[in-house]
DNA sequence: ATATTCATCTGAACCGGTTCAGAAAAATTG
DNA sequence: CAATTTTTCTGAACCGGTTCAGATGAATAT
């Protein structure tokens, strides 16, 4: 049973008002008074209820991150960009993640906003089987929202990096060095990057009249092991293969690597990897790897900036979007194209 | 301006204390008005705020997990093994992180437990200028509580990974295999692991009756850069090079071999290296590292089964504490010593 | 028919804060 | 010195739930 704002007032021979005035800085406080009550305060140890104070004033400072893997450095990264932003800030964070699976994320942001969060910054899954009703009632709330790539249709605050931007760029770089049969491991079903990614892809392969085969596209998952099982079958099985592969991001770039260097198959020498995202592990891996960078720190942050300013003036339009432009880091693992 | 309990009671013509009773499935209530209520509650899709109800019931269906880094793939682990038992229990989980500084991780627990969680799982720092004041406080306080790693002279519930078998295991691995002269790059200062993994190192080495060099030990922290540049700094100054090093963690481990490869240092060739954690990269590396493995994913899955076990029986003794049991993995950072 | 039990429901207090109209006291003014 | 203004403080209502003693009325027992 810790101490309530009722026992230092009563110690302190006051009302709650002023013990509550006192702690929040409010003046009309004799200077007398406001010290005493602050020695008080001091000596044994209180703490004001968060709880009941989030009940009166109808915000708790803390906010909700909803991401998509726990266990993806990508994510990782965004996690300490909005954790350092909310520390400034005094905003806690409560965490939720998807797992790519839409069930878990509706479950999910239920929770966090039963908890009575302030704002919500997520990293939604998309795609034929996912229901935006969630959003749309969010939205309707005026939930304070901020959501990691645009959803089509909803008006949200976004940020991110250009995906198309970044892609196009990574296949220009690969047909400046002489490549044109260029693959694309595309992401997850749930993942709308990975569809923007692929529209890059295919702008530059189309921009330089090359050939956009459809078998040179494969959906998988987002870990090093659907890299690498993906890559063991693709290169063992198609008769005319690709001097160079896209990835949807490093991680399964790195599981592709490993699954040809397996196959005895030169990387960079017989074909070329670039990934997506540089986590921080690109340097250290078997074949250093090149990749584009997409930031994600900086977009963790600014997206917890971006929230915590529409929390404080929730009259703001739900409708600031911030894209980053991604950079190429080069590394080892693409060659020009002999 | 959500919808309260009060306007569904009104809505219902029953009283608050009706529709509460429903809400918590409790007994008391004739079918009918039991349907009628459910009825309205789900026509206009009302949700009790979890604030209030925390504020009476004084729980929050929330922990607070406390980590030492982000970005660092075996809190990661840690973090996924957490969530995933929270969620099967409807708990919501407050995210810090001290990121290795005491003010931090202070931080971090004055707005945890102003926030109300019902638990604490913290990784702690350690070391001499750390102040565990606000361990006996949580204590006292009577705060439900686990600690990955024990505090010395602090009864909490503990789930760790055994790290002195662990290194034990490591060195006499190394030994088996011929090495003598093995380093230790030890962890951060703040590190407790760090501590037993010396002292495993230590008792190995004894036991061998080898020659225990304090220039053999040093310190670092717990980053790739870290690894990378003291590997470097070392490597270009002994006298007398180690054949092995045992590695505080495995991200260090990939820094060290980065740098002992880019020396002209063949691993495992002129020295070994054995890291700690085995974390998900350790495959893909440039030479797949050899390494303890600490189960961290069972660990943050256990810290919260306990937790959660410890908050619904809070007159348990907080002193359960469980152990795992490390084992090697072994790749292809380790060759015989010839 | 009356007394007793039981199922169902409600009013009011409570959790620990915030808020604000207005009371009381002190200071200023005429 | 009375009137007015200003400063300081307080009581009570409120936030949105939970809890529980007791009211109400129907069912059962005597």
């Amino acid at each position: 049973m810790p101490i309530t704002i009722t026992d230092i007032a009563r110690m302190a021979n006051v009302s709650k008002a002023t013990v509550s005035a006192v702690l929040n800085d409010r003046p009309g406080i004799s200077h007398h008074t406001r010290e005493r009550v602050r020695e008080i305060i001091e000596k044994v140890h209180y703490k004001p209820n968060q709880l009941a104070r989030s009940l009166t004033q109808r915000h708790t400072k803390s906010i909700g991150l909803l991401i998509k893997e726990i266990d993806n450095p990508y994510f990782s990264k965004i996690m300490k960009g909005v954790f350092d932003s909310c520390m400034d800030r005094g905003y806690t964070v409560l965490l939720g993640s998807s797992e790519q699976s839409p069930a878990k994320e509706l479950q999910s942001i239920e929770t966090l906003v039963s908890q009575r969060v302030d704002g919500l910054i997520i990293a939604p899954l998309q795609g034929e089987d996912v229901d935006f009703d969630y959003l749309s009632k969010l939205i309707r709330e005026k939930v304070p929202l901020v959501t990691l790539g645009e959803v089509t249709n909803f008006k949200t605050n976004v940020v991110e990096v250009d995906n198309v931007e970044g892609a196009y760029k990574a296949v220009s770089y690969l047909q400046s060095l002489g490549h044109e049969k260029i693959a694309y491991f595309s992401g997850p079903s749930h993942s709308a990057y990975s569809y923007d990614r692929l529209e890059g892809y295919r702008r530059a392969l189309l921009e330089w009249q090359f050939q956009l085969k459809q078998d040179y596209i494969l959906q998988v998952g987002p870990y090093i092991e659907n890299g690498y099982e993906r890559g063991k079958a693709f290169f063992g099985s198609v008769a005319d293969l690709p001097t160079a592969v896209l990835c949807y991001n490093d991680l399964v770039a790195i599981g592709l690597i490993d699954a040809l260097l397996e196959m005895g198959i030169d990387v960079p020498g017989e074909v070329s990897v670039i990934g997506f995202d540089n986590i921080d592990i690109c340097d250290s891996v078997k074949v250093p790897l090149t990749t584009v960078d997409v930031l994600a720190y900086q977009i963790g942050k600014t997206a917890a900036d971006l929230l915590v300013e529409q929390i404080s003036e929730p009259t703001l339009p739900l409708n600031k979007k911030v894209v980053l432009e991604p950079k190429i880091v080069i590394r080892q693992s693409v060659a020009r194209n002999s």
